[in-house]
DNA sequence: GGGCTTGTCGCCACAGTATGCAATAACAAA
DNA sequence: TTTGTTATTGCATACTGTGGCGACAAGCCC
């Protein structure tokens, strides 16, 4: 049989440490998380879990559905991804996530745009000082109408 | 052959005025959604669809769980609910709103609480002001972690 | 290299939600 | 009351995501 480990291409950062951070954790480096992490190094910006399992078919068909969507959960924890939900509620990732930020949909045209932290600020400073609640801005989705799609 | 027209319990208001509203839009009063109105004038507050079909399956098992998430689309549209999603994106109704509001919810604990108008005005006005956009204040769910839960 | 431990995979079953389609039934008009 | 129109149902099916479980294999130690 042919050798599984396709020693192809090295991955670029932060990539590369992610079989260490594994390892730091006790966690495992295997084909199958190898397969997923190269996908995601191509992806920049948004993509939902069901486009990336998708990608990970057209290389490798076998890819089994719950095997994927659990390694996105030990990713997310190592802080390489963020989700949030669309406006339908299906998981949309965010890869290597720069700055905080949150995300407004539109209803009408299925526009997206990004709220920057200074956006959400006033919201985020209100929660924290009445109830000393923390929010998660990368978890954030603001649904409504863009000026183009008027009142609902 | 049984009438199926339970002449039971007269539905009380507003529920009692959704056959005619039905009828204003050239859409019908059916058995299966006369059972879920009659299941909804008995819920106050939030519910989730999975638990409405659950109800409405407790008086009928024969209900399906097509008929009742489009009859909730209906009944959305008439105003007589509003929708937003769980953390885990899954659908959460808002039986008869009357002020709108958010929701807030604790990834720690689960803990659940509701954004006053108010508490959301600085972001809605900041997306209003600089991108005229409307935002559903209703379908806004805020996820983080309370004091107790502190950060993660 | 050869074992051991235990994290992970594959598989299955299921929860929750959406959609196309043909058969049915609600309603209104006659 | 009968008929005709067409909204709605029921069904089959698909999609997204979760969880249990036994077989397997990654990584550690010798
Ligand atoms: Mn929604
Ligand atoms: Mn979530
Ligand atoms: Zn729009
Ligand atoms: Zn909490």
């Amino acid at each position: 049989m042919a050798s599984v480990t396709t020693r192809s291409t090295p991955l670029p950062a932060p990539w590369d440490g992610v079989r260490a951070q594994l390892h730091d954790r006790g966690l495992r480096w295997t084909p199958q998380r190898r397969l997923l992490v190269e996908v995601l190094a191509r992806t920049d910006g948004h993509v939902t879990a069901a486009e990336l399992l998708e990608s990970c078919r057209a290389i490798d068909p076998a890819t089994i559905p719950s095997t994927v969507y659990r390694t996105l959960d030990v990713l997310e924890e190592l802080g390489l991804l963020r989700h949030a939900h669309g406006p339908e509620g299906r998981e949309e990732y965010h890869v290597l996530p720069r700055e905080e930020h949150g995300h407004l949909h539109c209803a009408g045209c299925g526009g997206r745009w990004e709220i920057g932290a200074d956006d959400a600020a006033a919201l985020v400073a209100t929660l924290a000082a009445r109830d000393g609640f923390a929010v998660d801005l990368s978890h954030l989705v603001v649904v409504g109408r863009c000026r183009g799609c008027g009142a609902g």
